[in-house]
RNA sequence: GGGGGCGUAGCUCAAUCGGUUAGAGUACCGGACUGUCGAUCCGGUGGUUGCGGGUUCGAGUCCCGUCGCCCUCGCCA
């Protein structure tokens, strides 16, 4: 070893001692007779003392060090002076007085670095990640990381699950996500897809026998980035068998608990809240809803329609819905051109036609340009179903339900961190249940699989599969994290005559789902067990639970949102003989 | 594919209504200094204002195009 202690672990118990530390040069205080300098690795940082008193040489050595130069220092480890500790620093009592300095390596000027005042655009952090990296702020969330996974995989190994692995190269399925497609050199023409998820194996694991299966996976979908979503992310992915929903939820809800009580202190009463999908739309439009705050959506359809106000009055007749919410305090915080920008958020956004709003004052009085359209009866029905005060702020969309959820959830979210509604230091989980098994494809006129097309259906909704799919319920449940999805699963349909139903409505003729999933029908047909599962999106857990507001923060290598990674390049070019071999011809779009 | 924001020294930022030689802090280079910890003090180097075009007597500033980064809608079973 090139080191006997780390740059954080003297104390004064180690005084006298002598000893070499090895790290990062971090700020230099250059004297001229004495030369300070801060040390730093992972650890954390011990200042070094370089006097006149051990010679001219080691005090030119110590004064030619810069930022980031990686050294071994050997020396005694001494009290400081009285009145000269630094509180700041865990070593902050005592200091290495240095007696010899072996320089490891230089450095050139960081354009990023942990002894920089600010902090560089993420451009630039992305470009030098390596340094980016020495940042105390990113060590932190890539040890939580660490610590997360590790209380993960010990508590599924406690509960007997086993870790197994799933291939990276599989086979495309048109269902989902665009794949990522990776060409076969022996197969011309042919292609594997890298894994949207593990779906698939981990139900022929519980068909094999392996009834408790978990695995830290990594998922590659090829759509657009967001400050959630990256193209490569991690899935704590497992399957049980022989289970009930309720036997996931509570192994999840146990884990949340513990995590709660590990990594942040937090005691988490269980069972975890479980809402239905059509409870949470109703309430806020969303089915990943914040509920750390209120400004619960309300509809007032029925008193639109008694209004002279024709928007209102002409999406009701046509079976369209009017909802709102009540914004506590903004009559005051949203000036006129404050409701504008609103306004154009819902239209820009979601597509609604407007945004109508009231302030609200004394007596329920409302107040707007179109309040004359509202008798004060009216007026007064409506800040009462709102329970809005003097002084709130009402607004409301008109158009059909789906939409009206989204542009009011929008306008929740916006508006709750506009105003600071937001308790950042509270977490909140809960589960939504009762998806619908199905939605409508209006572009394509066919019903597809909202989450996956092996989601059973409750058992009671089975006869309406063929008849009323858009009644089926699936038996799926989401967890989600302070309006986060951070886990979705589902019971997973076993019976391959089941199996067979459920591909007719999503018009999957049996050639087709022989030849994408026939291997699966094939192993149903051996004797599967009842099975489900469920899949946690790590990353944003991380996120979540370090309060990191993008996901690139919790990665150690991220893409940008145009999927590049700028420390590498990629991706780039390849070589032409590369491509021979693939039997790949490259047709670039028109300029 | 659509909407929005940003792009000036290695880094973080400034530059009035379009007006003189594009400034500051920091980093870097040189000098001074024996208890600092964002050390301090003195001096200095450093610019294709992302790129290309246009308008103008004159463009960092206005217009068009393009590239990059971020947020977002669509998309993400």
């Amino acid at each position: 070893m090139l080191r006997t202690h780390t740059c954080g672990q003297l104390r004064p118990e180690h005084v006298g001692q002598e000893c070499t530390l090895c790290g990062w040069v971090e700020t230099i205080r250059d004297h001229g007779g004495t030369v300070f300098f801060d040390l730093r690795d992972r650890y954390g940082k011990t200042q070094v003392v370089v006097s006149p008193e051990e010679g001219q040489e080691l005090l030119q050595q110590a004064q030619g060090l810069r930022a980031e130069y990686v050294v071994q220092v050997q020396g005694v480890v001494a009290l400081r002076p009285p009145g000269t500790e630094n509180p700041k620093l865990a070593t902050g009592q005592v200091e290495l007085r240095a007696r010899k300095i072996q320089l490891l390596n230089r450095s050139l000027p960081p354009p990023v670095a942990p002894g920089l005042k600010e902090l560089p655009s993420e451009e630039v952090r992305l470009r030098y990640r390596y340094l980016d990296l020495r940042r105390p702020a990113m060590q932190e969330v890539l040890v939580l990381r660490h610590r997360m996974t590790k209380l993960m995989r010990d508590y599924f190994d406690e509960l007997g699950f086993l870790e197994i692995e799933t291939p990276m190269l599989g086979r495309s399925t048109p269902e989902g996500a665009r794949d990522y497609l990776v060409p076969s050199r022996i197969h011309p023409g042919k292609f594997y897809a890298l894994p949207q998820s593990p779906q698939l194996y981990k139900q022929i694991l519980m068909i094999a026998g392996y009834d408790r299966y978990v695995q830290v996976a990594r998922c590659f979908r090829d759509e657009d980035l967001r400050a959630d979503r990256q193209p490569e992310f991690t899935q704590l992915d497992l399957e049980m068998a022989f289970v009930e929903m309720e036997d996931v939820m509570e192994v999840i809800d146990g884990l949340v608990a513990r995590l709660a009580r590990e990594l942040l202190g937090l005691e988490v009463s269980l069972p975890l809240p479980r809402l239905t999908y059509d409870e949470v739309m109703q309430r806020y439009g969303d089915d990943a809803p914040d509920l750390r705050y209120g400004m619960e959506l309300q509809d007032i359809t029925s008193l639109a329609q008694q209004s002279n106000f024709q928007v209102f009055r002409q999406v009701v007749e046509q079976g369209g819905v009017v909802r709102g919410l009540c914004v506590p305090g903004g009559a005051a915080h949203y000036s006129r051109k404050g409701i504008d920008e609103l306004t154009v958020f819902v239209q820009q956004d979601f597509g609604a036609k407007g945004l109508a709003w009231f302030r609200v004052e004394e007596g329920g009085k409302l107040n707007s340009p179109i309040a004359k359209n509202f008798p004060p009866s009216l007026q007064q029905k409506i800040a009462q179903q709102l329970s809005a005060q003097p002084g709130d702020l009402l607004l409301f969309v008109a158009g059909d339900f789906d939409l009206t959820c989204r542009a009011l959830a929008g306008v929740r979210k916006r508006v709750a961190g506009e105003l600071g509604l937001v308790p950042r230091d509270k977490m909140h989980f809960a589960w939504v249940v009762e998806f619908p098994l199905f939605h409508w494809n209006d572009e394509e006129k066919r019903w597809e699989a909202n989450h996956h097309p092996f989601t059973a259906p409750r058992p009671q909704d089975i006869p309406y599969l063929e008849t009323e799919p858009g009644r089926c319920r699936a038996l799926a449940y989401d967890l989600v994290i302070n309006g986060s999805e951070a886990g979705g699963g589902t019971i997973r349909i076993h019976d391959p005559e089941l199996q067979k139903r459920v591909f007719q409505v999503l018009g999957i003729s049996p050639e087709q789902a022989q030849e994408r999933f026939g291997f699966l029908l094939e192993a149903l047909s051996y004797g599967a067990p009842p099975h489900g599962g469920i899949a946690l999106g790590l990353d944003r857990w991380v996120m979540l639970f370090s309060g990191r507001e993008n996901i690139r923060e919790v990665i150690a290598f991220p893409k940008t949102q145009r999927a590049v990674d700028l420390m590498t390049g990629a991706p780039g070019p390849v070589d032409p003989r590369q491509l021979r071999e693939l039997h790949i011809q490259v047709q670039l779009p028109p300029k």
